[in-house]
DNA sequence: CGATACCCGACCGAAATGGTAGTGATTGGG
DNA sequence: CCCAATCACTACCATTTCGGTCGGGTATCG
């Protein structure tokens, strides 16, 4: 139940990818530029995404990212979770922490909170936030990412 | 988009004033020992309850805290934003954070899992909880509310 | 070779988290 | 009237997390 700057960042990085995706890899400088995200930070997060798949890495000068699958099956869940770890209430209703067992009338809630923040995360994929990222870049004259 | 020990410590407590509504104040230590939270820690957690008008605290001895509302009308999240702070993304969707303006594909997820956390959250009573705890108390042996 | 890029790990300041400690102020009961 | 119970307030503290930076290593293209 944690959201960080990392999924955030995380999320516009891989908008990015999403709108250039078949063009061969995208540079991390490049999409950190585009995306206004710390360059070094944004290498880390690139670590976690490639090692949950969901980013394919090209080494070596012409290199760069590229998703590893199509971007309307790739959900904002998936990066959440390959940012910040499993998304849980981070509270008793997730796991075993609490020692009433079930017996405890709070967890329901908690377990009810996720549940709608995972529906929410898991029902967006990246070719829908790419495709509403491009009608905004065409109507503004940003050509940060039309380019 | 946070939610932490507070919240989870403050609905605890609040289930067990609500188990007691109507029965006169409730000391925080009582609370405390029934519901396994450091006592130190929850007097803290009364004094945000009450500034945020959700308790109503009686000094001196036999004195203790009562719900300043009926238990029906206090919500999950009334209790969650009284401890936290309000509930926003932490992220672009909510404030003006973000320099792209309206114009982020990104922000329209946040706002939607935001939506849907503050919808669980406020539809969920405390009358409610309580309710669901005392049927966990009935079945099992566990004196701790019941009493 | 050398520029470009990913890879990896260490480090770091600031803030939040989850408490603890101590001291007052207020009140009911014996 | 005094004491114990109880809330009120402030300060402090250890640990972790957050958001980043730095510096080098390694692969690859031209």
């Amino acid at each position: 139940m944690r959201l960080t700057a990392r999924s955030e960042y995380g999320v516009l990085a891989l908008i990015d990818l999403a709108g250039r995706y078949g063009d061969g890899p995208v540079s991390a400088r490049g999409v950190a530029e585009r995306q206004h995200i710390p360059g070094k930070f944004l290498e880390q997060l690139f670590v976690s995404l490639r090692q949950a798949g969901l980013v394919t890495a090209v080494r070596g000068a012409r290199g760069g990212f590229e998703l590893s699958r199509a971007p309307g099956s790739i959900t904002v869940l998936d990066v959440v979770e390959a940012l910040e770890g499993p998304l849980q209430p981070t509270l008793c209703g997730g796991g075993s922490g609490c020692e009433r067992g079930g017996a405890c009338a709070a967890a329901s809630v908690w377990t009810r909170a996720t549940d709608a923040l995972r529906s929410v995360l898991s029902t967006t994929s990246l070719s829908e936030l790419a495709g509403a990222q491009s009608v905004f870049d065409a109507t503004a004259g940003d050509p940060d990412v039309s380019l």
